[in-house]
DNA sequence: AAATTTATTGACCGCTTGGTCAGGTTATGG
DNA sequence: CCATAACCTGACCAAGCGGTCAATAAATTT
């Protein structure tokens, strides 16, 4: 019975299992918290008996430090949509553009990373003095220099990029309350698009780049 | 002993020692998530016996609704800034200093509701379905006001408030990130003035009321 | 097809959790 | 100064937790 149901187990067991674990204890981490999630609630998410967790992953903190860790790399990913521009209605467009893809695609994780750092980052604390800060303080000096080229309005770049995270993560990590306010309906592709466009007018108007 | 080192519990010794559970409480429940919380954590930084705070509080849970509700009521009155203003300048102005404002003296609370609503509200639907979607519907209403009387340009009105919520609350739930990128130091006044003057200059001069 | 490694699982363990309760202590009112 | 009510708390409990382990099954190698 070869590509039966349950996706293919031939090639490499290992990763599909750790996929399906993976994908279940992201979901259980962002709608419990660390705290409130427990490895039963992640069992039963992928189907699989407690003690299967433990043989791919040794701990309960183990499981979530992976789980944190390929969130961050989307997001860095994402963020090469800022670095290949030149100007910055392409540049901060395309990263919104990014950013809001990804709390559309990735809410769960989104959700994972919020909780963490409002919890003081206790596992991702050395991230975000090494891998963020220097991403940041580099981004930071492109816009200072459009700013000097007079392509937008001299704006503090680090409040810039914190706009930038707090709107486009708000659809993701508030999506239940956004959803709730549309009259209980998921936003659609167009609901979508136009948050978007908006997010995108304002900041972009609002910096002098327009 | 009138009017001992610690609070006078003559008059109102009830409210008094509810005061001092509720503020350990937010604290708590902010830093561990309302799973990671633990009764006895709360009791240890109200300094009473955990048994001491079933006297005053049921359950766990109704102790979390009251926290809760307290920061909801915050941001309620926060929103009337919005309300009195003439001109979309001095409306949206005043709503961002005032929520900077909650932000920097209420993170605590700040970081309940983020998580509240990241776990899918289960504690505060009804507020959502009710309350806030009534506010929400009348802010908006105002807002269409303001560009039918050509003040500002034709945005979005959820999704500017969104955006208004978003970023004025990332300073409060992703504070432990900032701190970080601003070298590991809490932001000082001035940070704090410059961060509300940023996020006022781009969000005013990007819906086009400058 | 035997041997060996890898994957799977039910049963179990020590510990912490939210919550209870009986009994003690303090304040209030007559 | 006593009685009644409000307040406080150490000790306790059932339930659920993360994690372990020995036994088994399946795959892979020889």
């Amino acid at each position: 019975m070869p590509d039966a149901a349950r996706p293919s187990k031939r090639e490499e067991p290992r990763r599909e299992t750790e996929r399906t674990i993976l994908a279940a204890a992201e979901k259980v981490f962002a709608e419990a918290g660390f705290g409130g999630a427990t490895m039963q609630l992640i069992a039963d998410m992928a189907g699989l008996p407690k003690a299967n967790l433990h043989y791919y992953f040794p701990t309960k903190e183990a499981l979530y430090r992976r789980v944190v860790g390929e969130i961050f790399e989307i997001w860095l990913q994402a963020a090469e949509a800022l670095d290949q521009a030149q100007c910055p209605v392409e540049g901060i467009g395309a990263y919104i553009d990014a950013k809001m893809e990804i709390s559309r695609r990735h809410p769960f994780g989104s959700k994972v990373w919020a909780s963490e750092v409002m919890h003081g980052a206790p596992v991702i604390q050395d991230y975000l003095e090494t891998t963020l800060r220097d991403w940041t303080e580099g981004r930071a000096a492109a816009i200072r220099r459009w700013i000097a080229n007079g392509q937008m309005q001299p704006v503090d770049p680090h409040h810039l990029l914190y706009m930038l995270w707090a709107t486009t993560q708000h659809y993701a990590d508030f999506g239940h309350q956004i959803e709730t306010l549309n009259g209980g309906r998921p936003l659609s592709d167009e609901d979508w698009a136009a948050a978007t466009r908006s997010v995108k007018e304002i900041i972009l108007r609002g910096v002098g780049a327009l």
